[in-house]
DNA sequence: ACAACACCTGAACAGGTGTTCATATATCGA
DNA sequence: TCGATATATGAACACCTGTTCAGGTGTTGT
């Protein structure tokens, strides 16, 4: 590659904008509690108190990690009297899971 | 919910490893520079010193980093001489880049 | 109105992550 | 073989992240 490639190749990836938004995305799907959390609202919606004991944390960490996965929009949230239900957003998560499994299924 | 739909959800849950699995994963992509250096590769395969040029890092980074796109079978790598060229393994990432791209691309 | 309940939030602290710097390894050219 | 080049690696350090703990907000039943 000479100088001439080099640049244009710089002006083809990602923007540091873009990148970081990525990022960002990927990292929150970079922990385990958040994985076993969107994983039993795949299953059904439930509010947050059902989750906790579902997957073995306290209240006030779910609701920590349910704030993050609601800023990345991955979760909505609905108020039913005083609890909170919390449910997928939609299937991008679901297909992300498959399409990752897959790879991560490969023979090496 | 009652307390033997809360069991019967823990057991359809993510095993502790598979989720774990996954946030290794999808950590790995939860990195600005990482994403860099992958759109990058994306555009054509390259040594080394020619991805710290475009992503403008350090050489140091950058080979700190493949090694981590490599353990997680992002990328493959080959000797040619002094020289070390990276190219994407498959057209996994991209499918993911693609997919969440228009996750994030929705109005909010 | 008030106590109990369900959930949220901020600060603090521990553990993890990415970069730099110095050094090591590997290959080529003379 | 020796110096130059290209990449890899280990330790150290600064930064980021997730949990806990203490306390706050909002809702219901009496």
């Amino acid at each position: 590659m000479d100088s001439g490639q080099i640049e244009a190749v710089k002006r083809q990836i990602l923007s540091l904008e873009k990148a970081q938004r990525m990022a960002e995305f990927f990292g929150v799907l970079g922990d385990t509690n958040r994985w076993r959390i969107l994983s039993a609202l795949a299953v059904q919606e439930m509010r947050v108190g059902e989750l906790a004991e579902i997957v073995g944390m306290s209240e006030s960490a779910v609701s920590h990690q349910l704030r993050t996965l609601r800023v990345m929009r991955l979760v909505s949230h609905e108020r039913q009297g005083r609890n909170v239900v919390y449910r997928l957003q939609d299937d991008h998560i679901v297909n992300l899971y498959k399409e990752v499994s897959e790879h991560l299924d490969e023979p090496h």
